[in-house]
DNA sequence: CCCGAGATTTCTGGATCCAAGATGCAGACT
DNA sequence: AGTCTGCATCTTGGATCCAGAAATCTCGGG
């Protein structure tokens, strides 16, 4: 690709369909563009949020000059990103030859469901303990929200919401940072998820929240437990549909 | 006991006892000297284990042009081990004030002890449904290697050995790395552990063979709960100390 | 004698520069 | 003609250098 058209090409693409990484990062940076205490700190949410929309999909080399440069920054805060991120487990290091966007097995992926449902049906049965009805109001209405965005980019944050503030009466803030780890590892599955997700789900976050304000523990257990699965399905038919489709690539048409 | 003994006790708890960080750190530094592919992952590996055999203590402040010097490299690398080290839990970044040596609280202790139990019996249950003699024979190996070393430096070591090796018939990668994270969490402080820990613990990892040997799966849950019980309350007692040993702390001696 | 404001000093965070290793291509040899 | 080896280039990893912010120390005032 030529440098002359690059500027364009930002004006151009307004669609959803990030083609090239390269300028829809460069979005990414304008949009975080300001207010914080430092860049390494930027430099690390601007490339976590290209991994998990999948801009940078899985697989992606990551060369630490040209994220530096989109990002606008030097090479040692996106050094310092790509440590993190790798400790995060959303990318990985060979040895001498930089970084590359981790991606998810099967075998991961189900893994990461049966740790997820045994550690957040854990903290609901602790958070059930200690609910109030405050909490449950605003659990209430951050459900309807997450059932409300069936689509969209901050389709994932107001689910976290949602946990965030169903597990957080238990108190268990280092279950939290696991729970939130985990849903790290499949973010970026999760998007795709609603293309394949059926009318069973769009309201489990409210079926949810009327078992925890029945105090019905088992059931509530029950509906996550049965929404957790429902979510491994479609992202297992997801990455299923992506092998596929990396087994028979898309013919690429010539530019004119 | 009162506090004024507290220079005794750590004459017990150690061989050598880390009055200093400086040349404690020398030293481990020497040992870890030759044969790495990065500075980086050296620096990583020489702070981690400080942290973990006391070296480092909690709260202690660490300067990275200190941290540099001593063990050989510049800057740079010390940087990255220290971020890797956040996100391991291990130390905590204050915006513009450096990094400090992350402390645990009983709080903390406590949930990951919860945690620890809740995800080592699941990985268990499912280890024993892929039990080898193989394997056994190995485990019987190191369980009484583990229950050997009571103390000395690679008492840690030991222990991670026997249970990596019970819970590697799960096949749970990701499980264990989750366990991993909880078990370095708590790593320093089970150091003292044996000074609280009774004789009944002594031969717990030869019992738990036992169980697993014999296929009783409960009865091995059990007794691996028991176990971690126990040493959560050793640990619990350990921290107990400590903080009496803060808010009393040793006399300083003025410095010639 | 104590408290506060300012200056100094120290330390972190970032940028640029340098060396070492890996990859890929081209040419020569079998 | 195919393959192996050597060279050029690219990219990462490390060191030194620079700027900004925070803590401390000191001096002056109350």
């Amino acid at each position: 690709m030529t440098a002359g058209e690059s500027n364009g090409a930002d004006e151009l693409i307004g669609t959803e369909a990030p083609r090239d990484p390269e300028s829809a990062l460069a979005r990414l940076a304008g949009r975080h563009a300001a207010g914080y205490r430092s860049v390494g700190v930027m430099a690390y949410d601007i490339i976590r949020e290209a991994i998990l929309d999948g801009t940078l999909p899985p697989g992606h080399k990551l060369r630490q000059e040209t994220l530096a440069e989109l990002i606008g920054v030097s090479r040692l805060p996106v050094r310092s990103a790509l440590i993190q991120l790798e400790s995060d487990g959303l990318v990985e290091f060979h040895d001498r030859r930089g970084a590359v966007v981790k991606s998810l097995s099967s075998e991961q992926a189900r893994e990461v469901y049966q740790l997820r449902i045994l550690l957040e049906t854990e903290a609901l049965r602790h958070s059930m303990a200690d609910m109030t009805d405050q909490r449950l109001a605003r659990l209430r209405e951050l459900g309807r929200t997450a059932d409300a965005k069936q689509e969209g980019g901050d389709f994932v944050d107001a689910r976290t919401a949602f946990y965030a503030e169903l597990y957080d009466a238990a108190r268990l803030p280092i279950q939290w940072e696991l729970i939130e780890q985990l849903r790290l590892k499949v973010g970026r599955y999760m998007l795709g998820w609603r293309l394949v997700g059926d009318d069973t789900h769009h309201h489990s976050h409210d079926e949810l929240t009327d078992a925890v304000a029945a105090g019905d523990v088992e059931q509530a257990v029950a509906l996550l437990r049965h929404h957790l699965e429902g979510v491994r399905d479609g992202v297992l038919d997801m990455l299923e549909a992506e092998s596929l489709a990396k087994a028979a690539p898309t013919r690429r048409r010539s530019r004119s």
